[in-house]
DNA sequence: GGTAAAGCGGAAGATTTCGTCCGCTTTAAC
DNA sequence: GTTAAAGCGGACGAAATCTTCCGCTTTACC
């Protein structure tokens, strides 16, 4: 920002600290959860509690590093598969194959918590669907891709696979068949009822009324301290 | 069980809290996310945290018995479309719809904790696959539906769409378009790579490192008590 | 090396939630 | 109506987690 070269350089091992706690967080919600308590993530970074709330004012902040972090991991595969060749449908169903392997990463900041909403997240999400229509409208060119899908329909797709489910030893192979489900679809010719859905309308909408989780800014996301404070809001 | 005909009758107002219990155990997991207080279930549903006590040795003990109503919602889906005409695949599309309707109601119990293993549980989960597999099968009869899919890739994708997403309000229409892409591939005749997954293959299997969400019995499920009482287990 | 600022760690207090316990109320049976 | 058992409610002690605070250590710069 405006942070201008005028103070001193920042501490190194400040920062390794800041990546093993992301490194940990990760690990440790794998293991026991979203809720576990900061301090087991602070143990498993091998730095103490102290250092995680200097670093983090409370769990929705780490929670939030965490997204950003995983929306980088997206706009890279997306990167990495541009250079690819084959069909557009490849390149999509290249995509999903490895949105889903990647998915314990995503799947603990980018679900059960509504879109975060800092400049870089919506430029992230941005960045996503209009390389994603691009690999659409390649497919619709090489006739590997129907007219009637877009993005948001691939996006879809991935949130839903990249969710944590626990249907046994079996689940991946499962995922697979659903991918190549989903990809038939977007070869075939069927008609899609409805309007499709575009990005904007997503992003420019207003939380309303979500499903689950999320009365304020989150649920088991945010801290659990202060849950009733501002009651109604 | 060999309870006989010997004791007193329950009373009535026990029943109807029990009831009240689980119906507040929703809207408000809904409201605030599962981990809300029990305190919080035991206020909305208007009796005091002791009868809820009484009711449920702990969190775990709820979260089954709503998972319970939750197969039972499933199975009278299903039984409900049995007398509906139409083809294999319209009914197969009618419990999609219906499923992601209550998903709500099921997304509590039935997500991110593994599958319940009590006998009504299992054999609830039997009825589903084979009612499905029934459905199936008349739609390859009368044409409507591929030979190479079978229940559990139905219930893989209604396991998909029944979960709590966030993606605001568009969400529902999002839902049937995927829905809809579904129903496309079961009709079209493209081949969905490696054997289909059966039942057995889930239901037989061990829980055997599950993406995320169950160390032992449950993360968000059970009791925040008594977490690291036991070690390594 | 010396120095000052930045970073670190963990103990301690505050807060939240759990889960029990026991006296009071309601119900079913007579 | 009476009685005894079952059910109810909420205060209370225990336990877990959050969050702050401050003395000690490490780093960047000279």
């Amino acid at each position: 920002m405006t942070e201008g070269g005028r103070g001193r350089r920042p501490r190194r091992d400040a920062e390794a600290n800041r990546e093993r706690l992301l490194a940990a967080a990760v690990t440790v919600m794998l293991r026991e959860g979203r809720d576990v308590p900061l301090a087991t993530i602070a143990a498993e970074a091998g730095v103490g509690i102290g250092t995680l709330y200097r670093r983090y004012a409370d769990r929705q902040a780490l929670m939030h590093d965490l997204e950003h972090r995983a929306y980088d991991l997206l706009v890279g595969i997306l990167a990495e598969i541009d250079g690819t060749g084959g069909t557009g449908l490849d390149s999509v169903g290249e995509y999903l194959a490895r949105c889903f392997a990647v998915g314990d990463q995503l799947v603990l900041p980018l679900h059960g918590a509504p879109p975060l909403m800092t400049p870089e997240a919506v430029r992230a999400r941005a960045t996503i669907d209009r390389r994603l229509n691009d690999h659409l409208d390649r497919g619709r060119a090489d006739g590997s891709i129907r007219a009637d899908v877009n993005a948001t329909d691939v996006i879809a797709f991935a949130a839903l696979i990249t969710q944590p489910l626990s249907y046994g030893p079996d689940w991946p192979r499962m995922v697979r068949r659903q991918i190549a489900l989903f990809l038939n679809s977007l070869a075939s010719d069927g008609a899609v009822p409805g309007p499709p859905i575009r990005q904007d309308d997503i992003e420019g909408a207003s939380p309303a009324t979500p499903p689950l989780m999320d009365k304020v800014p989150g649920c088991g996301w945010q801290s659990r301290a202060r849950r009733g404070s501002s009651g109604a809001m």
